[in-house]
DNA sequence: CTTGACCCTGACGCGACGTCAGGCTGTGCA
DNA sequence: TGCACAGCCTGACGTCGCGTCAGGGTCAAG
């Protein structure tokens, strides 16, 4: 097939093709003498993919990685497509159920501030968090398990969760401050705290996990910048405690 | 408030509500004798309807012309929203039922072929309508039946629908290039077919509505560019052989 | 052998911001 | 009272994912 057919079968427009080829996301596997672009029915499955990954919202660098993960067979991106679908309905479910409440409030005379919107509809979890979270944490248990919690959470219980990370981001920041070492009981103790707090409020954190996300906040530069906000050195200083406790629970 | 707690608030960048404020999307009501931008409750309240249409996919200049509206209320703007969200629903959920279909085939051994793959994510409904057909149809109920209707389709019923419009349209160019007048018997009993096909395959399709497609068919030129493919002059000719249908019956 | 639809490769344009650069402002604390 | 440092300002250029010509070759039907 050439350009224009697979195009029409798509619908796509024939530059979209060009654009494509060009940034090597999808070459088709032949030319004629002439220059002519032939997709083979290899080629047309992988513009299916593309497309789908393109319209979750992913750039098309990172569908790249996506459709060439040599670790996933068919099936697996069935299963990946399916979630990051299911995901999408869930977000689209919580507007739809953000704009009801609107509803009700004004048929009940009710009038929400500006700021009550905004909590309402989340933006602390914005879409672009789609593609990113997917990423960032995969298939694992952790974050379905998370998806599963919050998702019940009413804007008190985020109001509760989000203070009771702050206190215990000041309580580490206080003890850097002090200068006590990452390694000591104190800043281990803050660290199994901390712990304890991902386990109540999002998913079971288990050391692993745990020493995970240490690594994460000095690797990863926005989990870095929003610890040095609070305090200077305080990201490096968290992940050590938390590396320390894993270390001493371990055995 | 300045931009920066907006920002923080809203979950955009700074540089966002630079945007907007520059292209007079969203200009704050003040500023500070120094050049601060100043918010108030009426621009969050502004921002939020913004980014909500935003995220449905508008370009924001449709975005200023949605919330501009002069004959929307707020209650209006919760409707449409609500409307526009459940579209979304609906076309999540039918790609996600497409890929369910996808792994039953996988599961059962059937290999799809490329082209039943795109025709079970249909892309002769692609996302790309949801604002397009919005504005084109507002909240009409011709809208909202097709949309009931055409949801339950099968792959077939798709096939033998567009069979039944390609079918109307060729003999209404056969008619066109043997020189029956649009205003002729032959031409309007066409129209009147064409009507009832529309009726019995989307929405009951009054002569009003019909008469508003024949219109349509000259005066946006996508659809005018449908028909001159099929031949030149098609276009004016099917409109004109509605406008004397709707004439005929209306007596 | 022409005509019109289709294909090619540049190359520039655009929407919606991201990302500096260079400079002014506001404030906590020494 | 001064200063450090976060936050705000206005250009201005960069980026992503294409849209849209321009200029020219190709293919198939009549």
């Amino acid at each position: 097939m050439n350009v224009g057919e697979v195009a029409a079968l798509a619908g796509v427009t024939v530059r979209t093709l060009h654009h494509y080829d060009r940034i090597g996301l999808l070459s088709p596997s032949g030319r004629t003498s002439t220059g002519y672009r032939q997709y083979s029915p290899a080629d047309l499955d992988r513009l299916h993919q593309v497309l789908l990954y393109r319209d979750l919202g992913f750039p098309l660098e990172e569908v790249a990685t996506l459709v060439d993960d040599p670790s996933a067979d068919p099936a697996e991106h069935l299963r990946r497509q399916h979630r990051l679908l299911q995901d999408r309905l869930e977000r689209t479910r919580a507007m739809v159920a953000a704009v009801e409440k609107e509803m009700e409030a004004r048929a009940m005379g009710i009038d929400l501030t500006p700021q009550e919107k905004f909590e309402l509809f989340g933006d602390w979890l914005p879409e672009e968090y789609e593609a990113e979270a997917e990423q960032r944490w995969g298939d694992t248990e952790a974050w379905a398990q998370s998806q599963r919690r919050t998702r019940a959470y009413t804007k008190d219980d985020w109001v509760r969760v989000k203070g009771e990370g702050e206190d215990v981001e000041t309580r580490f920041a206080a003890a850097l401050r002090a200068g006590v070492p990452a390694d000591s009981e104190p800043a281990m103790d803050l660290a199994e705290e901390h712990r304890q707090q991902i386990s109540r409020n999002f998913y079971d954190c288990t050391l692993e996990i745990h020493a995970g996300l240490g690594r994460m906040y000095v690797e990863d530069e926005r989990f870095t910048a929003h610890y040095e906000r609070i305090a200077p050195g305080l990201a490096q200083y968290v992940s050590d405690a938390i590396r320390a406790n894993a270390a001493r629970r371990e055995r």
